[in-house]
DNA sequence: ACCCTAACCTGAACGCCGTTCACCTGGCCA
DNA sequence: TGGCCAGGTGAACGGCGTTCAGGTTAGGGT
């Protein structure tokens, strides 16, 4: 009664499709089983969890969409390419910014953003910085999987019969970001 | 068999106990029934449901901190201080920042930070300053919030076991605060 | 051509979860 | 005294993640 046989990567980009076309909450173990014709324990000989699953979703993601690298641009405008980056990866897909936010702050993967922020950072001429790079990834993390998980959040609503305001979420994104950067220009000027 | 009976706040005082015992995941209807003496069943006649129980001991968290008030003070003082009220008030309890984040991004409750930090925002100087406030509120909240579930998965990390680094917390948000309220302040100059 | 091993899957179970529903109970007010 | 009703019971429904002992199959080595 063994019909069919997957590995790791059909898993993970069978589970991605769940995730788009149903949600985070209706991605369980059970439901992305019947969606292979898989019981669901048959999924952990792919994945020790589903957190460990999760996070292989989360990296999925963050893969698919790629970063326009720009390695001669000034520190702030690489940086400005990644949070973009990261936000446009993250809407593509439902519930993809409240994924990677979650995988991100376990520490179980989704960790791309993060280094290319803190490395970008690093591009930044200042003497003296301390943990600079460090922190400054974090702020600006927390600010664009906040912003990109309350518009995907809004975006859902407004999808499913709440006709509210809808196209406000780039701008505002924008403005956001920029404060940040301007706060971390600040901080670097010599 | 009725042996208890018991009204709406003594619940939300029981649920906060529940939650700084045992964390947000242990935090169940049935767990919180139990505690009380009561079944599951009972509480749904306090609470719609388990979010809006959850929406108030958010409420209730935030209220048993209280925010100094210092009218007097300039836009920039009152919104740090705003910031470090939110900050102490979460992180005093077990899993409260992940809670109270939770709540405020469902639209459930926990609104008193967002309201307080907009009004501040309102008393900065500035022609033509369009949502800024609104924008700029939101923006302090997911780094306060983000910064805050960090933390303290970070110490529950550290005091089970895991012998890692501890304070760098408090020096890591006044950094990171200090680079949003610099930005802000350079988009509020005339 | 054969077998063996490792990868993969089955099916059932365990102990949780949020929520619903029909019914019961005890104290207060008219 | 009688009725109302807030608050509670107990059982059930349909889910969930995870474990485990055992079956099956593909493919490489001899």
């Amino acid at each position: 009664m063994a019909a069919v046989r997957y590995h790791r990567e059909t898993v993970v980009a069978r589970a991605v499709e769940v995730l788009d076309r149903f949600g985070l909450a209706d991605l369980s173990m059970r439901r992305l089983g019947t969606e292979l014709g898989v019981q669901p324990s048959a999924l952990y000989h792919h994945f020790p969890s589903k957190q460990a699953l999760l996070a292989a979703v989360a990296d999925e993601i963050l893969a698919r969409t790629h970063l326009p690298a720009d390695p001669g641009a000034p520190w702030d405008e690489q940086v400005a390419g990644i949070c973009a980056w990261v936000r446009d990866a993250t809407l593509a897909y439902r519930d993809g910014a409240e994924l990677v936010a979650t995988v991100w702050s376990f520490g179980l993967g989704a960790s791309t953003p993060y280094e290319a922020l803190v490395a970008a950072l690093h591009l930044a001429p200042s003497a003296e910085r301390g943990d600079l790079p460090e922190i400054g990834a974090r702020t600006l993390l927390h600010f664009v999987f906040g912003h990109a998980t309350d518009e995907q959040a809004q975006l859902q609503a407004a999808s499913a019969g709440a006709i509210d305001d809808l196209p406000r979420g780039g701008a505002d994104f924008a403005v956001g970001l920029g404060i940040i950067l301007d706060g971390l220009r600040a901080r670097v000027r010599a």
